[in-house]
DNA sequence: AACTCATATGCACATTGTTGCATAATTTGT
DNA sequence: ACAAATTATGCAACAATGTGCATATGAGTT
């Protein structure tokens, strides 16, 4: 049922075409979503069916030809909907944790491994996060951000800043990793 | 693929029944993993049907019969060698931020009210968690922690960590959004 | 006697996610 | 000239997850 408003969502913001998507979910969007392509397709084929969405051949000279996606009337009425309901507050699973809940001192050095490698992937990543801020989102350029870009910068801010309480998390449990197990 | 080993975990540190798993999902292990009591009974089934946990059936007279799970020699061995490959990062979900991204002026109303109840659902998870915290994992009780309850308060204080952050960013989106829709 | 709560287990169906396969045109690099 | 990457779309099979429905016992409550 996500996936569904997911898309209703970004083609009420801009029609767009299946590969669009799919790219958008790989950049802007990737913070807090994405799906494969043959997830989108085949959304988008149900969408169609539920006639949510309608679309628009085009032909193309120099590429194939693609299909245009735009919300149709009851497409706009379900989204509608859909934001007058509250969300039901998700619940979050974490498999670093179920694996360390493992730990003991006979595998305290895989699990040291581990918590590395994340703070590795964790570091990488905001690093490439606060570039993009830095990149886009000056204090010069917040003066003039377009209405339609405010929420992808909140995004943005979302991932910095659980980025930054997950590498504090990270030094945690490796303290307490060492005081529990170590030698 | 993820509950499967979420379940070898709980069971290897102690032997349970179905029940027993759901009520720990309820409450300990709530944190960062749950899953209905349907889901718990169908994956020990295919456990089981795979040799990977055992289990004995235990008969009571005053309540229902009951199986109690444990890992057979070959779950160890599974667990053993999922713990050893490493996790690949996993990518979250949010729908919140899918919702906001709907945001313009004329239903900033009804984002606002999602944002406050966002924040106060949050605020009352934190007071839950703080007030087990200091509860369960005082000064004083830390010293004598457990081995295997290290882990457990890991998780409480990735919850702790993760609401905080949480709650300072809807702050942000709170005067994002009066920026750029209000008026 | 009827109702609710806690214990204890499970099937069936629907939705979602992943993997493999398939096609077709153009552009870019070697 | 050939290979690889990019753009563009989709089906089929299977794996995993989530939701609704169903059953049974015993204890305590109204």
């Amino acid at each position: 049922m996500s996936l569904k408003f997911v898309l209703l969502t970004l083609l009420d913001r801009e029609p767009r075409t299946g590969y669009d998507l799919v790219r958008t979910f790989e950049t802007a969007v990737g913070y807090f979503w994405n799906a494969s392509h043959q997830q989108v397709y085949r959304e988008l084929g149900a969408l169609a069916d539920a006639r949510l969405v309608k679309f628009k051949q085009v032909e193309q000279e120099d590429k194939p030809d693609k299909k245009i996606y735009s919300l149709s009337s009851s497409g706009q009425k379900a989204l509608r909907l859909w934001l007058e309901n509250p969300l039901k507050t998700q619940k979050n699973k974490d498999l670093l944790l179920v694996k360390l809940l493992n730990a003991n001192s006979d595998n305290l050095s895989l699990m040291q491994e581990e918590l590395q490698r994340n703070i590795h992937d964790s570091e990488v990543l905001q690093a490439t996060y606060l570039k993009i801020e830095q990149r886009y989102y000056s204090a010069k350029q917040m003066r003039s951000l377009p209405v339609d870009q405010v929420m992808i910068y909140a995004a943005l801010r979302k991932g910095i800043l659980s980025i930054e309480a997950h590498l504090a998390w990270l030094s945690e449990v490796d303290k307490l990793l060492r005081k529990a197990f170590d030698k």
